[in-house]
DNA sequence: TTAGTTTTGTACTGAACAGTACATAATGGT
DNA sequence: ACCATTATGTACTGTTCAGTACAAAACTAA
């Protein structure tokens, strides 16, 4: 009964998400926006509420693909050690059309917006504990099938295993060596044994 | 022969680069950076240029400093192992006026400004090759003394310790567990054993 | 066809931004 | 004492920003 939408809102705040993952929050504008998106200011305004809203909306739309796909890829890992490997690797490579130098989003807006936002810093810290309780979960169900040692502490290492990838995520921000940092995960996963 | 500046220019820049180091660069501006400072806009474009040259200076400022206070501290350790401990605690810790949740300035300009911007991809990777050196010659002497394993690749050990303490940077700006973290570095050392 | 409703596109708002012009003030050299 | 030179403080510039007013357009229900 009225005249109806011309886009996708979903389409629409995945592009808006692309646009905060490249540029950050602060370096984004609303003409950005608007123009990735393909729609105009009012139905923006409309539709997503103010730029703090879109954020936060473009930010939980990453969240909770970031960790739909992580978990698929650590339940699909013949064991625990491939499982936390291949989440490091994910972190550092260019599969499925990731693109390792735009980092993480959820890591990003740590450093931009969770010191200056209470929401953020709650909705990032709260992102990784998340990450770090799938890994916990993988390295206990190591322990069950006694692939890793029962000696282990899995919290104490899901944590430094997660706050590494959060360091592998960064450090792919200023081009470096590839190699070494595939080294680095190597050493990484050493803790497992 | 003229008159004589009223402000002592390296106190200033110590100054500015306090205030990008808790804001970041986008969301500080001239405002904010002219009162830190205490001085006028006039004095601020004719010593240290523009903004971006201010944050280059300020930044160059932030690496110099923390390079050498690194070193040092790496060098009051009795062991190899004791100067990694110190190290990664230095990154979480609140001592000596250390404000872990504002992170490292290096890694906030890592992801706020290096992927738009060659000039601060190449300083941010290189300020974190000097410190993966400065740690790779603690492991190296580790090694010649008998304390660490001859089998350990140091490159690689201190690449992937360094790249720990970024993800730690960054963790703290999430007002995170302090509990978990200290556990974490505590697993993260364990790579010396 | 028409009335009612929501979206769209254009064009605008005031505020904040980085950067600067210019007059005044403070010094040292002569 | 006075001039050349450099720093300072005020006030301004044009631009860009986030956010909005408003009218035209597109639809449904009756």
């Amino acid at each position: 009964m009225a005249r109806p939408r011309e886009f996708d809102e979903h389409q629409a705040l995945t592009a808006a998400m692309q646009v905060f993952w490249e540029k950050g929050y602060e370096a984004t504008s609303l003409s950005d926006l608007t123009s990735a998106m393909g729609i105009q200011r009012p139905s923006l305004y409309s539709t997503f509420g103010d730029k703090e809203s879109l954020f936060q909306a473009a930010l939980s739309l990453y969240a909770e693909r970031s960790l739909a796909f992580i978990q698929k890829k650590l339940e699909s890992a013949p064991s625990a050690k491939a499982a936390v490997l291949l989440y490091l690797q994910g972190v550092v490579s260019s599969a499925d059309g990731h693109r390792p130098e735009l980092g993480c989003l959820c890591v990003n807006t740590m450093v931009e917006l969770a010191p200056h936002h209470q929401g953020f810093t709650q909705f990032t810290r709260v992102y990784q504990q998340q990450i770090t309780e799938l890994i916990q979960s993988i390295l206990e169900k190591g322990k069950q099938s006694g692939e890793l040692s029962e000696t282990l502490y899995a919290p104490a290492l899901a944590s430094a295993i997660v706050i590494s990838a959060v360091g592998l995520a960064v450090t792919m921000k200023s081009n470096p060596d590839i190699t070494l940092v595939e080294q680095a995960v190597q050493q990484i996963i050493l803790l497992l044994d």
